[in-house]
DNA sequence: CTCTCTGCAAATTATTTGCATGATA
DNA sequence: TATCATGCAAATAATTTGCAGAGAG
């Protein structure tokens, strides 16, 4: 890949995502970034979201129902996605990289534990129902 | 939900389903189910697949960098994408449905344990690198 | 007969890309 | 001043939807 150079609306979106622990959909995050930056477009703000992906600087998580979700903590945790309300969360949990040696008796890749995604029900969409 | 109705599209799409090992995209069941109803559109192909999947038909597999994928097989089992080649495998290996009481700990939500999702490297992906 | 399902085409949604101009090193 | 980044608009890709006619109950 070619060598990056700084650009202040990289460095919003970045700043923005650290701040935040919402997960934010590319728009979201366009939406925020454009009160610094009034005009971004959503185009920079993909292409951005995507270096930083690719650096290591966010993650992207894509979800069920369109729209991937980026986070800007990038140190190995597990995520959730409510099939309810579409909420996604961070699960604070011990490591599952044992994983491996449960699933490998029939299988030969090699799961990278922490990208595990987890789905079911929220609190709030249990309590409501 | 409305009552269903029988129809030779649907029962062909919910076939093809059963008998292939894939997890074939609306696309690709599109083009199968082509072989026996020249005109079936992709229109249909899609609302059929959601019905399907509705009803516990078949299992609507979303994955990152789009295309959602289907199974018919609807006893709970594990999923597994390679993230380097797009394939879609099924794990056999026994349930982690404990994983809420790992997680319970500062989560108050449920994850459906046979939902989850892994990513990594499938075996021919590690050979070739 | 009534309501569901189909084929077709147009509409949506999420994301990517080409290009001329602007910013960084 | 060479190269990367931006804004804009047009292009893709995956999926959904409106509608008039065919098929099922």
């Amino acid at each position: 890949m070619a060598t990056l150079k700084y650009s202040r609306q990289r460095e919003s979106i970045k700043n923005y995502l650290l701040h935040t622990e919402e997960h934010p959909t590319a728009d979201t995050v366009y939406m925020h970034v454009r009160e610094e930056f009034p005009n971004i477009s959503l185009g920079t703000v993909y292409r951005n979201l995507n270096l930083l992906a690719e650096t290591g600087d966010a993650l992207k998580i894509p979800t069920p129902s369109g729209g991937d979700r980026f986070d800007g903590k990038t140190t190995p945790h597990y995520h959730f996605i409510c099939t309810c309300c579409g909420k996604v969360m961070d699960l604070d949990m011990e490591s599952i990289d044992h994983i491996n040696e449960i699933a490998g008796k029939n299988f030969a890749g090699q799961i990278e534990s922490h990208t595990t995604m987890f789905y079911g029900k929220c609190e709030d969409c249990i309590l409501k129902s």
